[in-house]
DNA sequence: GACCTAATTGTAAGCGCTTTCATTTTTTAT
DNA sequence: ATAAAAAATGAAAGCGCTTACAATTAGGTC
């Protein structure tokens, strides 16, 4: 490997010189830069990046905790922040939590100890306070998708208070009044935020909530599907049932079909989050947009603004969802 | 931020017998290990992996390029790596190529700058020669996805014949002799290779192959639903469509719908690549799976093996795709 | 042309670690 | 107990770059 003391023997100057013009940083004549330049395309010269941080003190280096890499979610949101971040030349490191605080730790750790300016988190397994602590001990992060009051300058979430509510107000405007609720898992903040929305929405259009339509699911798939028997087989009467997410949604439209309940026909069907496969179900799942790409953005915006002191990279710390009307909802019939 | 030469001071011991013990290198005695160790605690330091790197030439970083983060492909692909790589203690640092020569180089150069220990691509507007040449450089390197003969054993791939084989000939196996086929881009080797073991399927079952009954799309659903147009407008008959992929066939599947046309009776349709909402449409869509994350943990393997001298992780160079029964095929109705 | 200021370059001291080689200590064999 | 071999440690030279700070050169002004 060539370094900066071959290409500044070259050039003759000094390596400081070349420094310089690498990084485009003090003064530099016309002339002297070409002369630099010319050599080190000569000579095939790559800068050596990992010797400049150790100098430095600065990696350009964004650490990524996001609980797994497969399925649409992570990838959509990575990609925002990517976008906003290759612009500024900067790279991400990523890992994986697997929602396993030991792992959790164990992967900020890592990235620490090479040395990110900056970390985004999507972590659900550690604790607040460990969080907290990290942002005291001087570490330059931003946790996505939750929130932490003590660092709620450092936290970018959704209103998913907001979106459960956006849901179920859609259902009632339509004209439904006998509104199921197939939640996620309640431990979870975003599970039990969106069945608050939901229980607001109805409060606000005057319809009393009741447990009996309420089911806990667990975000996936087939707990909608269970919900819906559920529901039925406790003799549960409704005429359109909200979901925590567009998987549940998918479930329950499976188990409607089942019971010979036609979707929007005889139960209006609304998910959460608007997940690629949404649009490919039939009818189109009519759902509560999550705007995770523009998370992701944000992410990079705050890091780019914090950290290295860029302007003009504005953020929000809450996002707003919205509707998004495809065919799974419609008036109740008389 | 404390280094290690605090901490071999307080150990009483040199810096080097430090570093021994939190590399795990060269022998050092129990008790001066505890001593270090606890000295380490005491002062709570963490390792400078950035100056580690320097001195010692290895990143312990694996550079990699995809076209986009979003979509649940490269997702998958780059989780099946990282499950791998986190075992071995390797981290990745993702770079976005999005389909231009231009950029693809780029971050290939910014990740050698940071000097990766090894780089998994999958890259696509990039010529052949770069990518024999980098090889031919030194470059430690897996281009996962495409194959490049002269560079073979740096090649990850699946075997797209077998799998444009395996889609059609079991639709030949269960009755069907006319098949429309909808072809993804032609330009690009998959959407090729795809074609061609359709093809051969017929051939084997005796089954003429003809054009009328190919449209050419791009892999995206719409062009999925004006091929199937573009079939019936030019009168072609056909009792089976096998497409290049599932967004094709989820596309193709909403045109025989309003064609009146039911799946499976009347039209079986079989995708390929088995994405996460194959299975979720109704009916679920028979497909061709495309082990996506196995290749990234073959890429995962190649780079364990090939630039860490690692033994036991054995890796293939050609995948094999394998049939997926859903509910969109059928035999023909007699 | 002398003098002051600003622009340009060079010198050299790190950044925090690894690793070779030499040295010292411990263990083993006789 | 003693020599030889093995194990444990230390000294110090980098790894390739950045960045004060000092030194030099260039540009104006009177």
């Amino acid at each position: 490997m060539v370094t900066i003391k071959q290409v500044s023997e070259k050039a003759g100057v000094s390596s400081a010189t070349v420094s310089r013009v690498i990084n485009n940083t003090g003064t530099v004549k016309e002339k002297t830069r070409e002369l630099v330049m010319s050599a080190m395309a000569e000579l095939g010269y790559r800068h050596n990046v990992v010797a400049a941080s150790l100098a430095s003190n600065k990696t350009h280096t964004i650490g990524y905790v996001v609980p797994e890499l497969h399925g649409s979610f992570f990838g959509a949101m990575m990609g925002g922040t990517e976008q906003a971040l290759r612009q500024a030349k900067k790279h991400m490191l990523i890992a994986t939590g697997h929602s396993d605080a030991d792992i959790e730790k164990e992967q900020i750790d890592a990235l620490l100890s090479r040395r990110c300016d900056a970390l985004i988190l999507h972590v659900e397994a550690v604790s607040d306070d460990y969080l907290v602590n990290l942002v005291q001990q001087g570490v330059e992060l931003v946790v996505v998708n939750r929130y932490i009051e003590e660092i709620g300058d450092n936290c970018i979430s959704l209103d998913n208070i907001k979106g459960g509510y956006l849901a179920s107000r859609h259902l009632l405007d339509i004209g439904h009044t006998k509104i199921a609720y197939l939640a996620g898992s309640l431990f979870k903040a975003d599970g039990k935020n969106r069945l608050t929305g939901h229980q607001q929405a109805l409060r606000d259009m005057g319809v009393e909530y009741t447990d009996n339509l309420t089911y806990e699911g667990n975000f996936q798939a087939k707990s909608g599907t269970e919900g819906i028997r559920a529901l039925v087989a406790r003799g549960a009467r409704f005429t359109a049932v909200a979901c925590a997410n567009d998987e549940m949604a998918s479930g329950a439209m499976i188990a409607l079909r089942e019971l010979g309940r036609r979707v929007p026909e005889d139960v209006s069907v609304i998910g959460f989050d608007n997940v690629d496969f949404a649009s490919y179900l039939s009818p189109g799942l009519t759902t509560i947009d999550y705007p995770v790409q523009k998370i992701g953005t944000m992410a990079a915006h705050w890091v780019l603004e914090r950290v290295y002191g860029h302007t003009r990279h504005e953020y929000q710390h809450i996002l707003s969802p919205r509707l998004i009307l495809r065919g799974t909802t419609s008036s109740p019939e008389q």
